[in-house]
DNA sequence: GGTGCGTGATGAAACGTTTCAGGCGAAGAT
DNA sequence: ATCTTCGCCTGAAACGTTTCATCACGCACC
């Protein structure tokens, strides 16, 4: 059914290896040979099976990019960012999703090193050593972690520095006159939630003001959100607090859709500010203050370390790429005062 | 570097085909001599090679899903009920983004043909004769058609009777007394919007109502609505539509924030119908009216025609599944006699 | 007219699996 | 005691490429 090279060659009157060389090598075969060549590929409708060139060559192509939840619109734009570097080497990325599920973060990983690809961008579901990885790295596939802590001395990685998104954050709202401040997000187990937490602790305790009330959720959805804010209403009106501070903006979404339907305004009795600064955060109707994390920049600056390890190895030396976030400050964390027309 | 079959089977004191029996029909081999093989593969840290592997098998485990805008909520549910149904076949999914454009669809098509790829789940960037998956279908390849009309004879597809979604929608706002009803989307090449449309407008001629005001979009995004609003304020209000009805749900959050931040309420002054309902749509500071698909559902079945069609490619017929769209009725466009308390 | 050289094409080996016909010994049937 | 049957294992072929050493040929050079 599949035409493979040797029928090709039959038809064009050519051997075996002449083809090969007119798909890899076009210049160093003659003119003429080339165009019969190319005239049997087309009648034959002749399509390059990339098992056997890859088995061959051991080289691959492909990219791989496994997220923690393709449906946040943060990995979305990650995914872009890589894509844009990696098919502008020739490359192609496939995603996989691991749904924050270690079980699947595994059986993907299993597949993708089966098929040998070229790399492997990931964030993994758990923080920590990473003895799964580090195996795939001594097997001779880069791995480049995305969105981790600069992690072990034999990988890549990028990331943003979310102590520091944590910390700005907590720092707007206090300087609004913010003193009851609420943070919201889980699971603890992420290092991100975690992170975002430190950094907003550390800013308030600097300031003098005390620790935030801590509501953790099962996951960073909008749903979570809608959850925890509905907690929060029911605490009596002198202790509940003047502010949230959501560790992403799902999260944040979701309270902000439950603080309106229980009658609380944002910002007038509570301000908000979220975090990943994604579409739909200035989009919404009361749009969100967001700590903003450069999405592409960091699906972008992984494919090329990625692509740096892949062609030269022997060269290439590890390195952890921090970003910095910073406030869009938006309707959801304005005072009263400032918003006074 | 890499461990071959050859060397754990000289390690293990058994012959190369032995291991391989061991690796995919282990009932068949005797209890000690399987002990022994798994011994040698986990001491060499042995990892099969795909590419190997299926070059001689023929077969492949991965499934490929080409969707038209990896960051459109619509399309990641509708892959995560791909994963579902395909993991739980034991195989994989690999998520390829067209962006709409039609050069990196092909792109992708040819290296998923290139790679002999199981199957393919797509959402084409342009509608008709698609010669480019009919070759595809010919090489063996079963193609699934996802949210594109029942398309020609030589592949299924799984869709969403759009007419109808645009019928219902349309239907409802004029339900609620509208009479100036305004069509927001776009572009009209995207069989999609140009069916979601012409459902609405024979719902409006049925019932005697004049025909939308049209505005079409360049894309189908939150930016775009945006702007599409800001053209919509500027009529004299005599003019201006009293409801919107949005081709997707990014388009009308655009509009729904847009409106807003030129001061008219949702839905008091506008309503607003949407299509889709991504989570982000309930969510909405006014909770957004929308036209509900089955997104898991569409995903789930696309994946299951395709991995029937693959399993047993001679018994298999074709078909050509259409889900009804249902409205889901939320704030924005509720009439204000409903909503007064 | 031999030598050397460059250009193109050739043929075979190799990549790591899966599969299949067969072999070998032990157990059961006659 | 011979013939089958059965369970387990072996060895080799095949999958479709890429690559590399080799070869044929025409051409310039001394």
């Amino acid at each position: 059914m599949a035409a493979s090279i040797k029928e090709v060659a039959q038809r064009a009157g050519v051997s075996l290896g002449t083809v090969s060389n007119v798909l890899n090598r076009p210049d160093i075969v003659s003119p003429q040979t080339r165009k019969r060549v190319q005239e049997a590929i087309e009648e034959l409708g002749f399509v390059r099976n990339d098992s056997a060139r890859q088995l061959r060559a051991g080289r691959s192509r492909t990219v791989a990019i496994v997220v923690l939840d393709v449906s946040n619109p943060f990995f979305t734009d990650v995914v872009r960012g890589a894509e844009s570097i990696v098919e502008g080497a020739g490359g192609m990325v496939v995603v996989c999703n691991s749904g924050g599920d270690a079980a699947r973060e595994h059986r993907h990983l299993d597949v993708l090193e089966e098929q040998r690809v070229q790399g492997i961008l990931v964030t993994p579901v758990s923080d920590g050593k990473q003895p799964r990885l580090d195996r795939i790295v001594t097997r001779g596939i880069p791995v480049v972690l995305v969105d981790r802590g600069a992690g072990l001395a034999n990988q890549c990685s990028v990331a943003v520095d979310d102590v520091l998104g944590g910390r700005i954050a907590a720092e707007h709202l206090a300087e609004r006159g913010h003193r009851r401040i609420a943070f919201v997000g889980g699971p603890m187990a992420l290092r991100q939630v975690t992170d975002r937490r430190l950094g907003a602790e550390a800013a308030l305790s600097e300031q003098g003001l005390p620790p935030p009330l801590v509501v953790e959720t099962p996951m960073l959805s909008v749903s979570a959100g809608r959850q925890a804010a509905d907690e929060i209403v029911t605490l009596p009106s002198t202790r509940r607090p003047t502010a949230i501070f959501c560790a992403n903006d799902l999260v944040a979404l979701g309270v902000l859709q439950a603080l309106t339907a229980h009658g609380l305004a944002v910002p007038d009795d509570i301000a908000l500010v979220g975090y990943d600064d994604i579409e739909f955060a200035a989009g919404a109707a009361v749009p969100l203050s967001s700590v903003r994390q450069p999405r592409e920049q960091l699906g972008r600056t992984a494919a090329q370390l990625l692509l740096e390890e892949s062609t030269d190895p022997d060269r290439h030396e590890h390195r952890h790429v921090v970003f910095q976030p910073e406030l869009a400050v938006r309707q959801s964390s304005e005072t009263k005062r400032r918003r006074a027309r």
